[in-house]
DNA sequence: CGCGATTTGTGCACGTCTTCACAAGCGCCT
DNA sequence: AGGCGCTTGTGAAGACGTGCACAAATCGCG
């Protein structure tokens, strides 16, 4: 495997391969600004300001421009960036260059539709496994894919790198299933389930908790009642009374 | 529909209902320790040590007993905490003592794999309708439910008090969607589209893309890939090398 | 009743992230 | 060629989050 050459920088001498370390927050907005880049140039647009992009991307423009100097210098001063320059620098930076394989550990309700979904294609990814520890959806076909037994998964593992672990088990289950993933190299795992993977130095976990995300809002939800009952204190933050027909416009909307 | 009583706090005079404004970071985590409390006291445990919770919840003590203290002071010194007490404490404040009725808009791939998620269910949430703009979706029944045209969101949050609105459409339709469900009070928006959403102030607004944290972890390996690649520099940082059987227990998860 | 073991709650220092504000640089127009 | 308007890139300050380390508080035991 070569790695694949650097698209960006095209007049520019320096290191080339040499990734920088990202602060972390920077890292986490990328995929945004890559998304919103990719909307903008469906639309034409051959370069934009980074109060254009931000806006898109629903940001900051200072911490855009923080965000972007970090990757280097891809800006022209009274200008803009140029917007498929910095698509090929963003997805240089992360890695998105190789078609990233991608095994799916449990096929059930949201590992279904995990392995229907077309975001992974469109950006940079592709499921190459689904597999599953229940004899009875083994053999199942999903999207041209079919099911295959976990414990084939070092098998699976020396067809195709694999580079990313997703987990879509119950919660029961994830922690062998990490295991697993582990013993055949991944050091990338997005685990769906509720609860908590202890994993060696060296691998990455990403948790994704949807009854936490809704249980994030139930609180905001609690205490914005709280606050409309208590009028005393003293905030003008909260303008905001329902049935108000309150329609947008605050930010750009995006164009799709 | 009475607001629930408190349920914590049995011998503590002073203000009862009114909330503490917590750090956001202190609130995205709430939910994890809830759900390492429900853990623990499913297992019998009935009081737990601010070190044995941190664990389970994979976080360090001393943030642990941070966060909680901005709760109130519910340990004791000593001993630990009250596993039922905290979960009570806990659910209060993030207004899970009352059922939220939570309106799906979009049972596509993934929004059916939400409708039949039981995360949600058991965690303080209820799915009180599903909705879809495509009638040839409409009437479908999923897990005991009538998928209904998303026209019908007034007569919906007529029926039921929408707490909260969760966005599983395409992204060109997410926006609109968004503007419906807050023109009907909705004030809390959970977004699965891959878009921006501009919404009135006063709207929370929580997304989750799936593409995206696969894009951040295809930056660490990436990263880790292009740093094997070069030994020189000089951090001792990983140590790890593929197909070692390297068993948990290290504990360091990524942050969030 | 007092003492030691244990564990919470928190002051403090440190690092990270955000935001402002502005100098430096670039292109365009005259 | 020169000046002017626009936009990037960045120093500095402030807000925020984290982790150490220890005093205060509680329990159990002799």
């Amino acid at each position: 495997m070569s790695q694949h050459r650097h698209p960006g920088a095209p007049g520019r001498a320096g290191a080339v391969p040499a990734l920088p370390d990202l602060p972390e927050a920077t890292v986490a907005r990328l995929p945004e600004y890559l998304r919103a880049l990719h909307n903008l140039a469906e639309s034409g647009h051959e370069t934009v300001s980074s109060e254009g992009l931000a806006s898109a991307a629903g940001v900051n423009s200072a911490k855009l421009r923080k965000d972007l100097s970090h990757l280097g210098s891809y800006g022209t001063r009274g200008v803009g960036y140029d917007v498929a320059l910095l698509v090929d620098q963003i997805e240089y930076v992360l890695g998105l260059t190789q078609r990233r394989a991608v095994a799916l550990v449990g096929v059930g309700n949201l590992g279904h539709a995990l392995a229907g979904y077309d975001g992974f294609a469109g950006r940079g990814f592709r499921i190459a496994a689904l597999l599953d520890a229940d004899p009875s959806r083994v053999g199942e076909e999903i999207n041209g894919l079919v099911v295959r037994h976990v414990d084939e998964l070092p098998r699976v593992a020396a067809e195709e790198a694999i580079a990313i672990g997703v987990i879509a088990t119950p919660a029961r289950a994830a922690q062998a299933v990490a295991d697993q993933l582990v013993a055949v190299g991944v050091t990338s795992i997005l685990n769906f389930a509720p609860c908590v993977l202890s994993v060696p130095e060296g691998v990455d976990v990403r948790k994704v908790d949807l009854a936490i995300e809704l249980q994030i809002l139930s609180f905001h939800e609690h205490r914005k009642a709280s606050l409309t009952a208590l009028p005393a204190t003293g905030g003008s933050a909260l303008t905001a009374l329902p049935g108000g027909l309150a329609v947008t416009d605050t930010q750009e909307a995006i164009g799709t």
